[in-house]
DNA sequence: CTGAATCCCTGACGATACTG
DNA sequence: CAGTATCGTCAGGGATTCAG
């Protein structure tokens, strides 16, 4: 029975507990990069309905196509976001989360529940770090 | 009142809803970075008990001294870990999780339950996407 | 309308060597 | 022991242009 913590499995040694790089480094890697977060909050807003590519680019004003385009196959390439293609005149593209997909909102609401409540005070304690970091080079003068 | 997805502020609009890039990114972009995570993690194991610089290395072998100083940092700028300096010969620091650190636990086990629980699904995903990619490439010949 | 291809630049990260 | 300084590499990401 292999002990973990957050998923991540360790082992105990005499110089204290060691941790294994695994997989799902790169699940957190890939929700914690750029735009990532914003598609799905996009996609999650009403999880039934499917939206086109230039509905959710309207909705993420700063993205760029490029990012998107990419952003949105490393999601369909991870099974949480399914991609339709119709073949008309213009071409029609729609998204939506799958089954999957959907199974992660709770875990993601529950961890930027907890960014709402902390982030002004992590806003705080990064001025005053700073603050405090300036002072100290300016006495070094 | 503002309407909010994922503690993220969005306005209703006729050509649908429009996501605000706010504070909050910065939070889940140092989460995600490279380090953090599994930082957070050793110091979580036992949060009531301080770590050496040293200890939290050797629970992490891949990590380089200077990106384990570097993400120790900005984990003591956001406020999440307390850095302890003591200033004796040779000299001692030690670093443990703050209240608002120990806070962020939960919603972060709550998270990585659920890569534990689907990053198999993922690597199938991705591995079925990638084979399918490449006989596309293939049949392109 | 959607997306691929190209160019370029910045910043994250690692390796190494040096300091209090 | 803990941290700094410096350098080099490389992928993320933006702007622009082309294509189906």
């Amino acid at each position: 029975m292999e002990k973990t913590i957050h998923g991540r499995p360790y082992k105990e040694t005499k110089r204290g507990p060691v941790l294994t790089p695994c997989a799902p480094n790169s699940v957190l890697a890939r929700l914690g990069d750029k735009w990532t977060i914003l598609v799905m909050s996009i996609l999650a807003l009403d999880p039934a309905r499917p939206l086109r590519f230039s509905e959710i680019r309207t909705g993420i004003p700063d993205i760029s196509q490029r990012m998107l385009t990419l952003t949105l196959r490393n999601l369909e390439r991870d099974g949480l976001v399914l991609r339709r293609y119709f073949a008309e005149v213009p071409p029609r593209v729609e998204y939506e989360l799958t089954a999957m997909g959907k199974t992660m909102l709770p875990a993601l609401e529950g961890f930027t529940g907890w960014i709402r409540e902390n982030w002004q005070e992590i806003e705080r304690s990064r001025q005053a770090f700073d603050a405090a970091e300036a002072e100290r080079s300016a006495s070094g003068t």
